[in-house]
DNA sequence: GTAAAATATCATCACTTGCTGATATAATGA
DNA sequence: TCATTATATCAGCAAGTGATGATATTTTAC
């Protein structure tokens, strides 16, 4: 029986904006964002990532709508595009509070969780 | 002038708890959750994903802690590990709501640029 | 015991994605 | 004008990641 009928193209646009999340380097970017507006050189200094590299995230996070450009004279000022944003990620932290243990091994498939004897055929 | 000094670390354990997020499949997966526990075999009807793939998904979503699974005979149960988890869908999607335009074209070109207006110090 | 059902694991492949380095564009000031 | 500064774009590569299909494990039924 089919639970549920979700749009694929909904799935994949929801998908495409955690992305925006679901990575360091951006997440870096984002919280710089997280206390104010920032030119791009300061995003730079800020994380220590190269130039070129925050710019493409910036670009990244500009299309997925989380933040907002304005440009001024030669600089490019950035900042999040709503509280909301400020808000998914304290409520995130949270969460992660109380399962932060387990996320430190998620990191491929089937991986973890025992304490193998190491012992197999071949 | 660095700015935010926030551990790698911790951008990389949100990051990888936001890839949990970040994927149309799994996203399904989590919708189908959002109703209530079901087996996998449910989910996988669910979505109409392949078996081994959602397992491959719910293992990972287990890691992330965005899941959880009670073993029942010879089904497993999977629900929602947390209420956070569907505040935090729900704020995503009141979120995209204003923003989805320009998230169908998050791929990697630039949107367009405003009047600035603001200014900010060095 | 054997067979079947439910789920998990694994290898493999194709595709995506992030990073670097070089270059291009845009704005400012001399 | 030209030089400089700030940012964006692009090609290429390396690494990550999702899907598939086959197989393994676990539990129940016969």
């Amino acid at each position: 029986m089919l639970l549920v009928a979700k749009s694929a193209t909904g799935l994949a646009v929801k998908a495409k904006f955690f992305r925006g999340f679901s990575d360091p380097s951006r997440l870096g970017i984002i919280e710089a964002l997280r206390d104010g507006p920032h030119t791009v050189g300061k995003i730079t200094a800020a994380t220590g990532l190269s130039q070129s590299n925050v710019s493409n995230h910036l670009g990244c996070l500009r299309g997925c709508g989380l933040v907002v450009a304005e440009r001024q004279g030669r600089y490019m000022t950035y900042h999040l595009s709503d509280d909301r944003v400020g808000d998914i990620l304290a409520l995130a932290e949270s969460l992660l509070a109380d399962v932060a243990r387990g996320v430190y091994e998620c990191t491929r498939y089937g991986v973890d969780q025992s304490t193998p004897e190491d012992e197999r055929s071949e």
